[in-house]
DNA sequence: ATGGTTGATATTCAA
């Protein structure tokens, strides 16, 4: 059985209902993981999902703020959402597929302006969801799963349009990269975008902040996709979907796809 | 060194 999956932060989910079923029209992803729905789960708007052919969701939600969705069109049921850091967001929910393989959708916090935890809390609750992330894996070895999400962090020097000069800028720190490559690590996971395209700049995220996001390119891998290393080398197709950052009214993400041969 | 944009909500915070 093969499935493709794709992760994408949409930065409000009811806000750009309609991009969403764009992308579910011309990529057709089986699997389709959301983060910053900015919606309560009861305020998502399923109804076009469906009739697309995305029959199943599992989401978590608050008002406002964060809030992770996963829609497919293969049946899933709920794997459970934790609270890593202890923060009380919905920033993280998983759920399984028929054929025994448990995805796993995170948000992790963006971290604030200043990497410093002593001066900047937001900073700090990146690292202890990291951290927590690190030791549950630890604890549990995770099989058979796959991990998407904005994890916030670029970690590779072509993965962001500039290593020199955003080494202080978070998401790109050695202090971040640290975490995450610990909890990588933790978990035996597998960088499968980096691993099907191992050479050259590769991004996710542009800024909105940037006269012309396209020509300036100044962007960064923040959105991730890992497999635990028995199901890894099942992964291909790997590719970021530059286009739907030009859409009209986009996201400042792009989704990244991968196929699994399960 | 600074400011630039967007979304949800409220006239500011978070990203």
């Amino acid at each position: 059985m093969a499935f493709t999956l794709a992760t994408w932060n949409i930065n409000s989910v009811r806000l750009r209902e309609q991009l969403v079923c764009k992308l579910m029209e011309a990529e057709a992803p089986d699997v389709l993981c959301l983060q910053e729905c900015k919606s309560p789960v009861d305020k998502i708007p399923l109804e076009a999902f469906k009739a697309l052919g995305y029959g199943h969701m599992v989401a978590r939600g608050e008002k406002g703020y964060n809030g992770v969705a996963i829609f497919s069109k293969l049946p899933l049921e709920e794997a459970g959402a934790e609270d890593f850091a202890g923060l009380g967001h919905a920033r993280h929910i998983a759920a399984r597929l028929e054929n025994g393989v448990t995805i796993h959708n995170h948000y992790v916090p963006a971290g604030g302006d200043v990497p410093d935890r002593e001066v900047n809390v937001k900073f700090g609750q990146k690292l202890d969801y990291l951290t927590d992330l690190r030791d549950a894996f630890h604890a549990n070895a995770p099989e058979k799963s796959i991990l998407v999400g904005d994890l916030n962090i670029a970690p590779r020097e072509d993965d962001v349009w500039s290593h020199k000069q955003l080494l202080k800028v978070v998401s790109h720190t050695p202090t971040e990269v640290e975490h995450l490559g610990e909890a990588q690590d933790a978990g035996n996971w597998v960088d499968v975008t980096r691993t099907d395209i191992p050479e050259g700049q590769l991004y996710s995220w542009w800024s909105y902040r940037a006269r012309d996001w396209d020509a300036a390119d100044k962007g960064r891998r923040l959105d991730h996709i890992w497999a635990t290393k028995d199901i890894a080398s099942a992964a291909h197709g790997s590719r970021i979907v530059r286009d739907a950052r030009g859409w009209e009214k986009p996201s400042d993400h792009a989704p990244v796809f991968a196929t699994f041969d399960l």
